[in-house]
DNA sequence: CTGAAAGCGCTTACAG
DNA sequence: CTGAAAGCGCTTACAG
């Protein structure tokens, strides 16, 4: 017994439900060594060299007393916790998103990380947030405020900004280009030969990131090819909403003849409006959407979409995080994540 | 000067980036006060009365020298943390799981509290990721082991566990109960006079918590209804995989009359098969779904199906983590939460 | 009204 | 091969 009578806190705990902690120092007693050897056995530190049987008896206890090491107490001790941080923005969270999400989590987990997704990013101050968890890296999907990217530095914590949109203000850091999918759905218009373009913008507000920069894609590519600017019109996840633009497209002079929408589902309800008003599609009018959802080959007709590789995507985040957590180099660019999925409507 | 020369840590901390933690032993240098001060104005210690010349110039070194309390430490000391772990199952995310998510974390950050999500709770043992947070409650999602239990109990760690799914072992637990969910396809169904009923049963692996209660359901409501037993077809969210499930579905005797699918994507496919073979919908087969996501209103027929509500449940589960943080009791348990939504397949 | 001191649970340089 | 001791940064009962 080296630690005999040691004072229980004075400082009463939160309920009083009982709860003590099994410590190191109660994995010592019971085990008949000191806490620096159990600290040793526990973490296989490198250079101790402990009797197999000391190590033994140290590992019986630890199970035996059900011994769960501190989180807090070892981030306070090595200045930093095991924790990856996902600040993320308000979006609606799909397939693209969550399969990142997945695989970063099994990506760093090999490396003894933990991910931690935090929703709403935009709903309390990103400080308050990594105050919380202390993380040895922040992954923010969108660009952070000067401002919190000195103050992470400062804590010692990774800054992993920009990742998914384009950001004018970060030229260098990578990103699936979204002004490039809006320019892509052009180029595939214009190559079946429509002049006349039509765009169905998104009304979720979540998205404004990535619609404005698609939208600017658009024109900008009808710019370039000499087309007439696009006639954009907001439409709603709806067959009303979706017929509702219909008129307006195809008013003279030029009415247009094919429609890039926001994303797919924004180009199903173009599809169902349009089936609505008797429409053929793509004879009367072509549609183009974007991601490639599930639901994009079940329409009628099926849906031709700009797909962007998750699993690219993936890879670059992880490479990225883990460069910046080892002070590596930044990850090669994936090339070729965009591609363009030809079915039937456009 | 109240600290001269308090020695700087012995032990190298990781990077050697120049990262050194600004602390209350600073601040209260450079306001001239002790550290216990600091933390009396810093957290508007009740009962402490501190003359408001002091609070102004301590809270005015602490902006200036930028500092951030050490979450780490505050969690040692306290014995808990600020932080709620939404431990999610494999399942792919969607706008369900996604919302109650959303909401989940703005109602507890009104409390103080900050949800942080792990995804794919099954790749690593539950307890290993606890160890690393120390949270002050684990949201499971779907039931705990015993084990798991009885150790977040020890640490001190509010275990709410089934939430969104049935489990039988566990029959006090709220849930949306998927059999019902089952039940009530089949009873829509019935009720339009079918008689010889399909089910579509999904082909991913990650929601097999789900699809085996759904079809239980589907079969148990036959029976009661004194129905033949459900044809059973897996379909893959493809035309040709819904297609390819229809002869068996319309052979003698008894031809199918309608399908009941495990969920709308699954529902989408088989409308898209039966179109590709010229059968009508709902005149030769009828067709219903689950969740109804966006896709469902804008597909050719409009989807009929049945609706969880998310609001609803996301209340629930807020309310649920609230009452075990706070000792009250288990909050009321929603009715109505699943809805039958009538369009034009069934 | 304010400060010195203890202690949360851990890891590790140092001394045997 | 093993242990005593220091210290991470914080909060708070206690003593002025």
């Amino acid at each position: 017994m080296m630690l005999p009578g040691r004072p229980r806190p004075r400082v009463g705990r939160s309920g009083g439900t009982g709860v003590s902690r099994v410590t190191t120092a109660d994995v010592a007693r019971e085990s008949g060594v000191s806490r620096t050897t159990v600290s040793y056995v526990l973490n296989d530190t490198a250079g101790a060299a402990i009797s197999a049987a000391t190590r033994q008896r140290v590992r019986a206890a630890a199970e035996r007393l059900g011994y769960v090491p501190s989180a807090a107490a070892r981030a306070l001790r090595r200045g930093r916790s095991d924790l990856v941080l996902c600040a993320l923005p308000d979006w609606p969270v799909g397939p693209v998103i969550d399969s990142l999400l997945d695989h970063l989590t099994g990506e760093l987990a090999t490396r003894g990380l933990s991910v931690l997704v935090h929703h709403r990013r935009e709903q309390r101050p990103l400080s308050d947030l990594w105050r919380a968890v202390t993380p040895r890296a922040v992954v923010g999907f969108t660009a952070f405020s000067a401002e919190d990217e000195r103050a992470m530095q400062r804590a010692g914590i990774q800054a992993i900004g920009t990742v998914l949109d384009d950001d004018p203000r970060h030229p260098g850091a990578f990103a699936v280009s979204q002004t490039e999918v809006g320019r892509m759905q052009v180029r595939h218009l214009a190559a079946a030969g429509h002049r006349s373009l039509g765009y169905a913008q998104t009304t979720d507000p979540r998205v404004v990131d990535f619609a404005v920069p698609r939208l600017a894609g658009v024109r900008e590519e009808c710019r370039r090819l000499g087309l007439p600017a696009p006639r954009v019109r907001a439409v709603e996840v709806s067959v009303e909403s979706g017929a509702a633009a219909a008129p307006a497209w195809r008013a003279s002079p030029h009415p247009v003849t094919a429609v890039a929408a926001y994303n797919d589902e924004v180009a199903l309800a173009v599809l169902a409006g349009l089936r609505a008003l008797r429409l053929r599609v793509p004879q009367d009018v072509a549609v183009i959407g974007v991601d490639d959802v599930p639901a994009a080959r079940l329409s009628a007709p099926a849906l031709t979409t700009v797909s962007q590789s998750v699993h690219l995507q993936a890879r670059y985040l992880c490479d990225a995080v883990v460069a910046a957590l080892d002070g590596g180099s930044e990850p090669a660019r994936p090339a070729d994540v965009l591609r363009l999925v030809v079915r039937e409507s456009a």
